[in-house]
RNA sequence: GGGCGGUUAGCUCAGCUGGCUAGAGCGCCUCGUUUACACCGAGGAGGCCGGGGGUUCGAGCCCCUCACCGCCCACCA
């Protein structure tokens, strides 16, 4: 046992903590060790990432999940990691060597990757070091990078593989592409945004002169790669136009109107100019119609001379406003009107993505898709929460081949060689020919995160046998925001099941989006967000946990605001006081067996019971990931019971002269201490263990909280204790309010006169009532016989008199009575009209009567009460 | 254009399969230096549960409808 200091201080506490644990080596985890496997992979965070709000939130659970398993007695593993992050991380260092006034053209491909790797060993480790001030248990023995040489060589073999299953293969094709990072993005990097254009109508005059036809777009610059006019076939209005050539005005060249289903009449003319290499619809239609592709941009989406000369090298933007102009010049445009439309984003950069006709690599991803979808229809792997899985499925079902080849330096580099006369090989191991080159692109970041689950536990391929697989794989859950179940939680399920046969994770547990008190999204340039390290700073790791977890609910966004965290650790000190309390008191009582029942008084039968139904409820909420249920259930007993209450009443045995009863209390008041510190422990870590400690000595000297046994059910549910004390409480209350109302002062104590159906219990009571009530005796009555100069106060078991003479204020004390009176007069109406009600006392069940029957029979009890303590106070 | 979620106290939210005399945290008001805690204690004020309709003995909870807000998805120029 030791002395506590007189408030807590997180930061007085955390690290030495945090260093012990790992010393104690409980973070570590062994695949042969005994106990049900369970095992969480991290998300692995972006190596160019800081800790953000919403990695303390997310991987604040994964903590409480892991750390409530060890206690389980499972043999619990979180394997931490950071991901390479490609075109992220080769942007951050692109912009460092802007800032130095060169680029990575001009530094060449492997000095540029040099520094990159060089960046990461100094940088990329920062958001890790910051998991560990929130008190991550990961098991950092385990570190895994998406791009070390284990990951990598798991890269390259799943990527031979399936090219050689022919699901991966190269084609030229239109895709997004970012003129400014100068690569291929994946459609799911692409975000949309509604943006203010112009709707751009014009001509496109007959090749013979005779007559011209209108067509609109939004990309005038498009026009001059158009190759074709679509009409719908069923187009009456162009019936006789197909077929017909018109003239590019600014080209030496014509190009036919061709008909197709996909043009759709009722917009615009009708009539939809046709850009093959610049547009996903327009190239689809080429391919039908065999159409001329005419590609118009560069790479950084500069137009080329392809263009002729009037245009050529300009920016696609200038290019749209010169096009216009030349347009209007030529008097073929019609007109322009505002038009607002969907626009592709870089995810990365923000620059507008191109449709970009290109060569690159492409996983056919239909066959992976049907084994994920039926592997979550048939529940192998479930969704928490649950409405999450028919969303997923419904992405699946429309899922598009995934572009996974990226034009930048950084990360895995494909590994297909090119011959001299044009062959390709695909290959587990370097092409070393003479006249052979590799391919210059790498990987999409995700290929090599898909893999996470099992490269983390050691998979190389189809004959790595690690125990760490044997053990841990599948995972248990997965624990995202659900903005990334497109992105990874798909690509995992998809190649787990294609490779192994088996899903990755048994659950994926979706959390919300951290937003501000306000509900609005959390962003720097908003000038809302909120730094976790901060607030661990200022108010420590388990407010900062406890406050993020107390709102999150599966799949709902959480609202976080820096006075919310301030309260958070008011309960930390909260906690904190209560053991103090407790250890001046316990004289040395270890938590251990309960004392026999004909010792346990009311109040430890009540609180035995509530920690027993907390308990109950707050294990259900861990298992259902409520979080918010397993804060608010820990938090509720812990201060308006536990603290409040129990505490209070128990003070009457600790400083009472019965050293048996003070025995009682102590045991009693040490196992709930005990109990409710273990159930707390997964959110608050730190708090929970030096208080832990401190309330017991272990043979060992170093046992840990971290590995105590977590609460099983005790059988002491008592509803007739806890009936009995919300008598107590109830009378208890009353009198505070009698007391507060008419301004008695708490040193003030008097004497009432009680008649209840409780007598005995109350009388059995008496001398915690009196503590607790601030009352200087309790004498008992059949009946209240009301008398001038006295009040009656009621409660929920009878009432009690007070002598006023000296006490009261008189006038304050009727007019709270009146307004009282007509509160009940109130209800009581509403009662008796439902009982007049025929239907309702037929139909409804017994017991609901009943429950309104005995409420009209209170209430008119009360009312009679209230008139009389009206009249008595009007003849004083 | 499609889908999902929300609308309950000043703010942020709980309210499970309909029985609520609708709760919590923060904020607000009053009182209080009672020997665990002023990072506290006691008490209090504050809600036609978004509008309208329906089902039911009974609706914050179920159904329909409208309004507003948020998010995700989407290759109509």
């Amino acid at each position: 046992m030791t002395e506590l200091s007189k408030a807590y201080d997180p930061a007085a506490v955390e690290s030495d903590l945090y260093a012990d644990w790992i010393a104690a080596g409980l973070f570590h985890a062994d695949p042969d060790a005994d106990g049900e496997p369970f095992s969480i992979v991290i998300p692995p965070p972006n190596v160019t990432g800081s800790l953000h709000i919403g990695h303390a939130l997310d991987n604040g659970i994964q903590d409480v999940l892991v750390r409530r398993a060890r206690m389980q007695g499972r043999n619990a593993v979180w394997i931490p990691g950071t991901d390479h992050a490609g075109i992220a991380t080769q942007n951050v260092v692109e912009k460092q060597l802007a800032a130095a006034g060169t680029d990575r053209h001009e530094l060449g491909r492997e000095a540029f990757v040099e520094r990159t790797w060089q960046w990461r060993e100094e940088s990329g480790g920062t958001i890790l070091r910051q998991l560990r001030r929130l008190g991550a248990s990961c098991d950092w023995e385990r570190e895994a990078f998406t791009f070390d040489e284990s990951r990598s060589n798991a890269v390259r073999e799943v990527f031979v593989t399936l090219y050689e299953q022919g699901l991966i293969y190269r084609g030229n094709r239109l895709i997004n592409w970012c003129p400014r990072c100068r690569t291929a993005l994946s459609d799911i990097e692409v975000e949309h945004t509604d943006t203010q254009g112009e709707l751009l109508r014009f001509r496109y005059e007959f090749a013979d002169g005779d007559g011209s036809i209108e067509v609109a777009t939004t990309r005038a610059e498009t026009m001059l790669g158009d190759t074709a006019i679509a009409v719908h076939p069923d187009d009456e209005r162009y019936t006789d136009l197909v077929g017909r050539e018109v003239r590019h005005p600014f080209q030496d060249r014509t190009f036919a109107i061709v008909a197709d289903d996909y043009v759709d009449p009722e917009f615009g003319s009708g009539a939809v100019k046709i850009t093959p290499a610049h547009d996903p619809n327009d190239y689809a239609i080429a391919q039908r119609h065999d159409l001329a592709v005419i590609d118009i941009m560069d790479d950084e989406a500069r137009l080329t001379d392809v263009v002729g000369e009037r245009f050529a090298g300009l920016d696609r933007f200038e290019a749209r406003r010169a096009v216009r102009d030349a347009l209007d010049e030529a008097g073929l445009l019609v007109g322009v009107e505002a038009h607002e439309h969907a626009v592709g984003h870089c995810e990365r950069c923000k620059t507008v993505v191109e449709p970009r006709l290109s060569d690159q690599w492409f996983v056919s991803v239909r066959p992976l898709a049907e084994k994920a979808a039926q592997a979550v229809r048939d529940g192998r792997t479930v969704f928490v929460p649950e409405s999450r899985t028919k969303l997923f499925l419904e992405w699946l079902d429309n899922l598009h081949d995934w572009c996974i080849s990226r034009q930048i330096w950084w990360g895995h580099r494909i590994p297909a060689w090119y011959g001299p006369d044009g062959e390709i090989e695909v290959s587990r191991t370097d092409v070393d020919r003479e006249g052979w080159v590799q391919d210059e692109d790498v990987l999409d970041t995700w290929f090599s995160s898909q893999l996470w689950p099992f490269t983390t536990m050691g998979w190389e391929g189809p004959d790595s046998d690690t125990p760490e697989l044997a053990t841990w794989f599948p995972t248990s859950v997965l624990v995202t925001g659900y903005d990334i179940n497109t992105f990874w939680v798909s690509r995992m399920l998809m190649i787990s099941l294609w490779l192994h046969d088996e899903v990755p994770f048994r659950v994926v547990h979706n959390h919300g989006l951290v937003r501000d008190e306000f509900g609005k999204k959390m962003s720097k340039s908003f000038g809302n967000s909120i730094d976790p390290l901060d607030l661990i700073d200022k108010y420590g790791a388990d407010a900062t946990r406890f406050a993020l977890l107390r709102s999150a609910a599966p799949g709902v966004d959480v609202p976080l605001a820096e006075e919310w965290v301030e309260g958070a650790k008011r309960f930390a000190n909260k906690l904190w006081n209560v053991a103090a309390f407790a250890l001046q008191r316990l004289e040395g009582t270890e938590p251990g067996d309960l004392p026999d029942a004909d010792a346990l008084t009311l109040e430890d039968r009540w609180v035995l019971s509530r920690l027993e139904s907390m308990r109950a409820e707050v294990d259900a909420a861990y298992d259902g990931y409520e979080w918010s249920v397993v804060c608010r259930g820990l938090y509720h007993f812990a201060w308006d019971e536990l603290a409040d209450w129990y505490l209070e009443a128990v003070k009457v045995r600790l400083y009472g002269d019965d050293p048996e009863a003070a025995a009682a209390a102590r045991a009693v008041l040490a196992v709930v201490l005990d109990d409710l510190l273990r159930l707390l422990a997964p959110v608050m870590p730190f708090v929970t263990e030096v208080l832990w400690r401190a309330l017991t000595t272990s043979p060992g000297g170093r046992a840990s909280l971290m590995v105590a046994d977590w609460p099983q059910a005790r059988d002491t549910l008592d509803a007739g204790a806890e009936r009995d004390f919300a008598v107590l409480q109830d009378l208890v209350t009353e009198v505070r309010k009698f007391r507060s109302q008419n301004d008695i002062a708490p040193k003030v104590r008097f004497g009432i006169t009680v008649a209840s159906t409780h007598r005995d219990l109350l009388q059995a009571q008496a001398p915690m009532l009196e503590a607790l009530a601030g009352l200087s005796e309790l004498a008992f009555v059949d009946a209240i016989e009301d008398r001038p100069g006295t009040s009656t106060i009621v409660f929920g078991g009878g009432s009690c008199q007070v002598e006023l003479a000296g006490l009261i204020d008189v006038e304050a004390e009727l007019a709270r009575l009146t307004k009282e009176l007509a509160k009940a007069e109130g209800e009581l109406q509403r009662v008796e009209g439902k009982l007049a009600n025929g239907s309702f006392v037929e139909r409804a069940p017994a017991e609901v009567v009943e429950r309104e029957r005995a409420r009209r029979g209170e209430l008119l009890e009360q009312i009679s009460q209230l008139r009389e303590q009206v009249d008595a106070l009007e003849a004083l």
